[in-house]
DNA sequence: TAACCTCCAGTGGTAAGACCTCTTGGAGGA
DNA sequence: TCCTCCAAGAGGTCTTACCACTGGAGGTTA
């Protein structure tokens, strides 16, 4: 449980929580093992049963445990903690909102880089390019960092078209993906297709071609989001 | 709130939590104002205070509200908007900077406003404009409050598009404008130009058509830059 | 008069106990 | 052997009482 989370829960909850975790790990208690009974876990740690339900509730949210009505609380399988934050996430912004803001912010802001963009920017871009080669050639690969190579391109072209609300902003909606979702990168086939449009945005943007930028742009931001779309689906079927 | 996380969270505590959040939303309760006490919104929702209780603690730790001890829990502004302002304050802007990024946040979201606006909706824009005319017919004219009501009108028709993170970032935009320049309704003539192009934006929407919505957005935005522009050439003749 | 201290009211924090709802297993009857 | 009913156990919610914190008001002292 990390500090920050823990300031915005309930001071006391959150250290029974840590407590019955802790009680978890020593006792090594394996996913779908039955935990006491509320009343009686309240006693075992001499604390009230509210108390006692609200940090369960805690460690629900967390997916360490499983909570039925009339059955028992149940050790739970961790969830992985990407897919956590992608169910907090995701009550407060829909993916097709994340990517509608994308488009609308990214697209125009790379006609803008085309019409300005430097030597300097181009060696920039082409750079980052490489460094996301570098880590594709690697076994096995770092999609953690891959997604931070790609969020950097794409936040240097926004760079270059030179609106700092605009590169705040994304830099903020960046952000926001992050923890909302899985990299699109990880997906079969998605690694080379998305390898070819970067390149052929920068070779648009290198010949300051603006209309070719922004298609291209808008082009790869669609096919991101048809593969997160389908994604979200295959863990949600509803 | 999608039904897996409603899964992770207490049903009772969830449903009281998206009462508080629509009273929150349906009231305009700005970031900072203090909610009633626990015992009287409990009243108030027909609950119980420990129900209550855990609905609170959860829009504290959804960054919604917060709870401080022997004073009250207040409103806060979403987390990626507190994010996107404490970024954004830290720079200062230029105009056309701000204008460039109003127009790509605005200009497709009166689109999607005019897909998607219902009978309310329409009701709430035209209760706006009613408000602004009674203000523009009051000698002295009050144009802070006009420039505040101007920016209401516009922030709605971004409301009923629909995209959370978009509107956030409009309405931290909007502050940043009304920080970086006096209101444009001041300028001769413009109050009335401005006057007959939010009509005909509302009609726009009214009637479902999207693109005319977009063009007649895109004109508005750029009439009142022209007017900024001119102005702040005027203030700065550098 | 200003600064400091104490007390009280309002607000959130926690607990105990009662009652309600759901689930499961066992006993009894057909 | 199968079905129904009931009781026990488990979670879910509420009521009431008490504790801890905060800020403001009033009183006292220098």
């Amino acid at each position: 449980m990390n500090s920050r989370v823990a300031e915005l829960l309930p001071q006391r909850a959150a250290k029974i929580a840590q407590q019955l975790l802790d009680i978890i790990e020593i006792q090594k208690l394996e996913p779908g093992h039955k935990l006491p009974p509320e009343r009686q876990l309240a006693d075992m740690l001499e604390v009230s049963r509210p108390s006692l339900r609200e940090a369960l509730h805690i460690l629900q949210a967390q997916g360490r445990v499983q909570i039925k009505h009339g059955q028992g609380t149940f050790v739970q399988e961790p969830l992985i903690a990407q897919e956590l934050r992608a169910s907090v996430m995701s009550k407060t912004h829909g993916l097709n909102e994340l990517f509608n803001a994308r488009e609308v912010l990214e697209v125009p802001a790379s006609k803008w880089a085309a019409e300005k963009a430097t030597k300097e920017n181009i060696r920039l871009l082409r750079a980052t390019l490489n460094q996301i080669d570098t880590i594709t050639a690697a076994e096995p690969i770092d999609y953690e960092q891959l997604q931070t190579l790609d969020a950097k391109f794409h936040l240097t072209i926004v760079e270059i078209a030179g609106n700092r609300f605009i590169n705040q902003t994304l830099n903020v909606l960046q952000d926001v993906m992050k923890m909302s979702m899985e990299t699109t990168l990880r997906f079969p086939g998605r690694l080379k297709i998305s390898r070819n449009e970067h390149s052929a945005i920068l070779a648009a943007i290198e010949s300051g071609d603006g209309d070719l930028a922004l298609k291209l742009t808008l082009q790869h931001i669609t096919g991101a989001r048809a593969v997160a779309l389908a994604n979200a689906q295959v863990k949600n079927p509803d």
